[in-house]
DNA sequence: TCTGGGGTCCTAGGACCC
DNA sequence: TCTGGGGTCCTAGGACCC
């Protein structure tokens, strides 16, 4: 068996540990620059507060509601995901780690424990020493489990918790086949179109037709809900195969002094996913766009590759490289609203990745240079050093966000402060 | 006025090889 | 008139996930 553990509408939930008093309140978060709804407590779906929706939409609603808003806190959020991990590694042999707010835990070889308690306690430990709400999935595959945690959630009298072992036709039939796992909109107006409405009519389905007409990662999706396992449980985190960092403006751009400042600042934060897994890029391309929600504006949109002869993690040669590919893209005359760098074909060393015979002393330099800089970088923040391509004050100048909560668990600065008055 | 960011996998088809 | 067989690599595009 195995199970999906997941957090409760975890954004919000992480907020809600810090300040219990939006327990019952209808909270969101929002996007980068403020600008689309990312999570939304259960307060906040009832009052038809939809996923992804743009801010502005809803302002009213937000007033009349009083609904509370922040800005997303990826700092708060990634350290409470961790204190989640971590909780959830002493339920389990072996977990994957599938998202920021979920895991898979491996229950094979667990036969006998009592899984309704198990999950229990899973519940109330994670409660207990992290503060966000779980609901917990359990079926003899990842996609059954999956379906088994939306059960869970949307029938309260399970409590947050819903196992499938063995006869599980009647709840197939209650899934509508686009919210199962791996079956998108695109293919779930492709199944309905043949009369193919919920989960167990997908497994109904030809397993030929099936293959055809959704590749093999459909068919692993039926036989997993038939019960097969398909798809296995992976421990180890793999290496990124691609990284990228993009973003959408506050403000359109329109110099190419600006928009440069911000690729090589793109370029940068790539620069440290790529040393954080030690690997290097073989690949870096660049794009600009005008603002495609505007159609009274002139548009522009182009991107451009170049590759580096030794694949490099160094972020001076990743800034000269965006620097490069922007004197070839830029176009004066529009105003950009988006931009980004992306890196391809990483090598990694520790894998057995490629040794260029060209490796010079020159990257022995960079590589401690890169070193000292992230270890700088990491002790008294983001950019205290930084190339003078970089904008004086990174990508922040350039997003909003005004409803951003204290990093309460990343910065002293910034930890909750309790006062105890005196009591006699 | 205001609309996120970061990934993965699969397939078909073309280019190329012997 | 008749025109092989088997393979790899790469890329673009399309699907999906959170």
């Amino acid at each position: 068996m195995v199970a999906l553990v997941d957090v409760n509408n975890f954004y919000v939930s992480c907020e809600r540990v810090f300040c219990p008093a939006l327990r019952g309140q209808p909270v969101i978060v929002l996007s980068n620059n403020d600008g689309c709804v990312v999570a939304r407590s259960d307060e906040a779906k009832a009052l038809q507060i939809g996923m992804g929706q743009p801010v502005f939409e809803i302002r009213e609603l937000i007033r009349k509601n009083r609904v509370q808003v922040f800005s997303s806190n990826y700092a708060l959020y990634g350290d409470m995901s961790a204190r989640v991990m971590n909780t959830l590694r002493q339920f389990a042999p072996a977990i994957e780690v599938y998202s920021v707010d979920e895991s898979f835990l491996d229950f094979s070889g667990m036969e006998r424990f009592d899984l309704q308690a198990h999950a229990l306690d899973i519940r109330q430990t994670v409660w207990r020493w992290v503060g966000v709400p779980v609901s917990v999935g359990i079926a003899p595959t990842k996609v059954l489990a999956k379906l088994a945690n939306r059960l869970a959630k949307k029938e309260t009298q399970y409590k947050g918790i819903r196992i499938l072992s063995g006869g599980w036709e009647s709840e197939l039939k209650a899934v509508e086949v686009g919210d199962v796992w791996g079956i998108g909109r695109q293919y779930a107006s492709f199944l309905q179109r043949y009369g193919i409405k919920t989960a167990y009519d997908l497994t109904q389905a030809n397993d030929a037709w099936v293959r055809k007409h959704l590749t093999v990662v459909g068919l692993r999706i039926k036989k997993e809900l038939e019960g097969e396992p398909c798809i296995s449980i992976e421990t180890d985190i793999p290496n990124k195969k691609n990284v990228g960092t993009t973003r959408t403006f506050r403000h359109p751009l329109t110099t190419k002094t600006e928009v440069g400042e911000a690729l090589a600042d793109f370029a940068a934060r790539c620069g440290e996913k790529l040393r954080r897994q030690q690997s290097s890029a073989t690949l870096l391309t660049a794009y600009i766009q005008t603002n495609h929600l505007a159609p009274g504006e002139p548009q522009y949109s182009r991107s451009f590759t170049v590759s580096f002869t030794t694949p490099t993690n160094s972020t001076l040669q990743l800034v000269k490289a965006a620097k490069f590919v922007l004197d070839k893209i830029f176009r004066a005359g529009y105003r950009y609203k988006r931009a980004g760098v992306l890196l391809g074909e990483l090598v990694h060393p520790n894998a057995g990745g490629q040794i260029s015979l060209f490796d010079t002393l020159d990257h022995e330099k960079h590589q401690r240079l890169m070193s000292a800089l992230d270890a700088v970088n990491a002790r008294f923040g983001r950019n205290t050093v930084r190339t003078a391509a970089q904008t004086i004050v990174g990508s922040a100048r350039l997003t909003q966000q005004n409803r951003l909560s204290p990093c309460y668990t990343t910065k002293w600065k910034e930890a909750l402060r309790i006062e105890v008055r005196g009591e006699r």
